[in-house]
DNA sequence: TCATTCTGCGACACTACTGTCCTATTAAGC
DNA sequence: GCTTAATAGGACAGTAGTGTCGCAGAATGA
């Protein structure tokens, strides 16, 4: 059902519970016994897709650079899809969600993002927040690209390559 | 009424008449008058948005390297703001809306980053489709950041400069 | 001033979605 | 086979948004 929601509110998040009970090929009624209400599957799937990031964040070995770091965590979020679709296509879609601290991968990205600066990565003049809604962006069209006009390595390659290009010195 | 529009729809498209006619400090009866059903604002948004973007493109000399026509259309996009945001925040937001054929200013950019790449200004293993993609990503991004984190022609410098990155050879 | 137009306000029916409930049917486990 | 749990399906009221209408007050302009 997680699935289902994250397929369907990539393409349109004011989709009906009736259009993502539909995809999961279960009854409404069922949909709603494992989620009271909308706002349940909304944060189920918020955890749940912010707790896949994480597992893929922990791969990265804290020694290797920033950068290289950076890069493993963009390839493995493109491999998401749905899920950084659902994630990131609007900035303000869970404003206010307890589950959403804006400090919560932000913190750590900014971060990754000043270390990568100091070794050399990034350009000094490049404010931390630009390169971040960079990253950001760059994850989320090469998650939507891969969805129609390349596969996903492809993508997650171009995506890389532009993040690297975009901010380095 | 239109720039209430914008600004409410660039922040949340599922956001109610109601809201907007609130913006636009006029009562849901008179904007109902201008615009007969919701589809109806949504076009002239539309249409109003888009044609904004065509007189900022005529602006560039065609006989300029493409790469320049794309930085000053890409600037001038950033000054449009949140009608920027509310083009390009959903790719499938106006699907099948026949003001917004996929080929209206797409078809224009690809063959824009065509002659870009023709001038030796993007690297030829990049898909035109991802550097159109990139394109439009870094102009959202730098609209919506301008919101808030920075001047508009910061913002607009950065995703200049990050696009000649991201695709030069 | 008067006539015309525009605007705000409220009422209304209609629609779509939501959340809850109940019942018959199916599946699973023993 | 029998018991238990899970599911599908439908009915239901409540809610929010939509589109339409009529009317009263304000603004505009001759």
């Amino acid at each position: 059902m997680l699935d289902a929601a994250a397929a369907v509110w990539a393409h349109d998040f004011s989709a009906s519970l009736s259009a993502i009970a539909e995809r999961a090929q279960v009854s409404r009624s069922t949909l709603h016994r494992y989620f009271t209400d909308r706002q349940a599957l909304v944060d189920a799937l918020l955890l749940d897709s912010l707790a896949r990031l994480e597992t893929l964040d922990d791969g990265g070995a804290a020694s290797a650079p920033a950068m290289d770091t950076l890069e493993q965590y963009l390839r493995a979020g493109v491999e998401m899809g749905d899920r950084v679709i659902f994630l990131f296509a609007d900035p303000n879609r869970f404003a206010g969600n307890p589950h959403w601290s804006a400090d919560d991968g932000d913190g750590e990205m900014r971060a990754l993002v000043d270390r990568a600066r100091a070794d050399g990565a990034i350009d000094e003049r490049i404010p931390t927040s630009w390169a971040v809604s960079v990253y950001y962006a760059l994850l989320y069209t090469a998650a939507e690209v891969s969805n129609q006009d390349m596969p996903r390595h492809v993508a997650a390659d171009l995506a890389v390559r532009s993040f690297r290009r975009s901010v380095e010195p």
